[in-house]
DNA sequence: GTTTTCCTCGAACGTTCGATCGAACCGCGC
DNA sequence: GCGCGGTTCGATCGAACGTTCGAGGAAAAC
């Protein structure tokens, strides 16, 4: 049997949801073990029976936003073939899963690279995961493109990801809108409707331009 | 007379400068004033003579990163009047200030949000002023447009500022690339030549490269 | 009823941190 | 040579931190 979660689960996930919300708060170094445990409701030792140092603590923390994000994200993709498709999906898994955990996301997005040896590389490892889906849809999309994989990449999480710097859930627009005003500022941009663009015209051919494509 | 630098100037500027680096290698809570003393080559004791307390060290190296983009930026701004124009100009000013500065930029993107009471005021309202600006100028670009205007300027800080995660100098595309790509991604989308994109306007054909750049 | 396992706790340890203070050093005008 | 700001330092402080440990209780197993 698959589902079998023992009380000790349970409370783990509550105490990494707790943990979460006071490092999205106060940062991870300035949260104490002391400030968890009160809001956790249990004793300063009493937690270090979940876990064996702080560090697994954020590791936990980490992993669990990103092995969610990468599980959600991988089955939607199991559906949608059309690049177009591919890249609305990842936004929109990514977008709705952000602003559904901020606080998860908060501490992924702003303790990056602070957790080292074994944690960090297995955070590490499904980051690239993710990043890597996305520089594929994106060369899919474009094959040809002028732009850089690697910026694109991270012009697009970089989009999405500083959300945690400034979006309110009761002060700003809703999750749809959110997703579809950044979708479309990424596909279309945001110079859509105006007039005088130049980037589609394309008859010179600047000097610096086929050395890069190619995600390797 | 304005240039009367003392030798007390140059030397602040100088542990600043420090303090910056290793704020961004080990991160500001991570790294001791003893960390910073070492690496300047002053007694801890010493560095107290230059400013109060590490939070106020912090702010001065934030502040000054603040002040320099937002000096240079207007500077920029006041010999250009075109909304497209001005928007490439914000874009070029903050991704080559980024690029020149890493370590500061890193512990400006990176620490936002530590500094509390007055400090942390300054810095927001120094902020508060790039944004405005960045808002000021999307408005002008698209004063119809769908897209919600604090989402248009995050998202384009957003992608700027995710740099400090990603982007190394040696290994990664140069400065001029990098503002030529993340200017047309925010412009013209990514979407760019493909072929059917339901966004209005979808007329734009991928030209191959245009070297703008106007080389300034 | 007794044993065993799981869970929780208070009290404390050793370390590191930011910050302080008074003494010493230095180059300069007198 | 002397005094005097401006500058640097070693020694040290109290506080807060992450972590440990062994005792205790509660619930399950026998």
């Amino acid at each position: 049997m698959v589902g079998d979660r023992t009380q000790y689960d349970d409370k783990l996930d509550a105490i990494l949801g707790v943990a979460a919300e006071v490092f999205a708060e106060k940062g991870y170094h300035n949260a104490s073990i002391r400030d968890i445990a009160r809001a956790c409701g249990v004793s300063l030792s009493g937690l270090y029976y979940y876990f064996q140092s702080k560090e697994e603590l954020l590791y936990l923390i980490q992993d669990h936003a990103l092995g969610n994000l990468l599980s959600s994200l991988e089955e939607r993709l199991n559906e949608v073939s059309d690049p177009e498709q591919r890249l609305r999906a990842l936004m929109e898994n990514h977008l709705r899963y952000f602003v559904g955990n901020m606080a998860e996301m908060k501490v992924l997005s702003r303790e990056a690279g602070y957790l080292g040896g074994e944690f960090g590389q297995r955070v590490s490892a499904k980051k690239r995961r993710l990043t890597d889906i996305g520089t594929g849809i994106l060369t899919e999309l474009q094959p040809e493109s002028d732009v850089h994989p690697r910026v694109a990449t991270f012009a697009l999480f970089g989009m999405m990801n500083w959300l945690y710097t400034w979006y309110h859930p009761e002060r700003d627009v809703g999750v749809e809108r959110l997703i579809e005003d950044m979708t479309r500022i990424f596909l279309a941009g945001y110079g859509f409707g105006s007039s005088g663009l130049e980037y589609p015209r394309g008859d010179r051919r600047g000097g610096r331009c086929q050395d890069d494509l190619v995600a390797r």
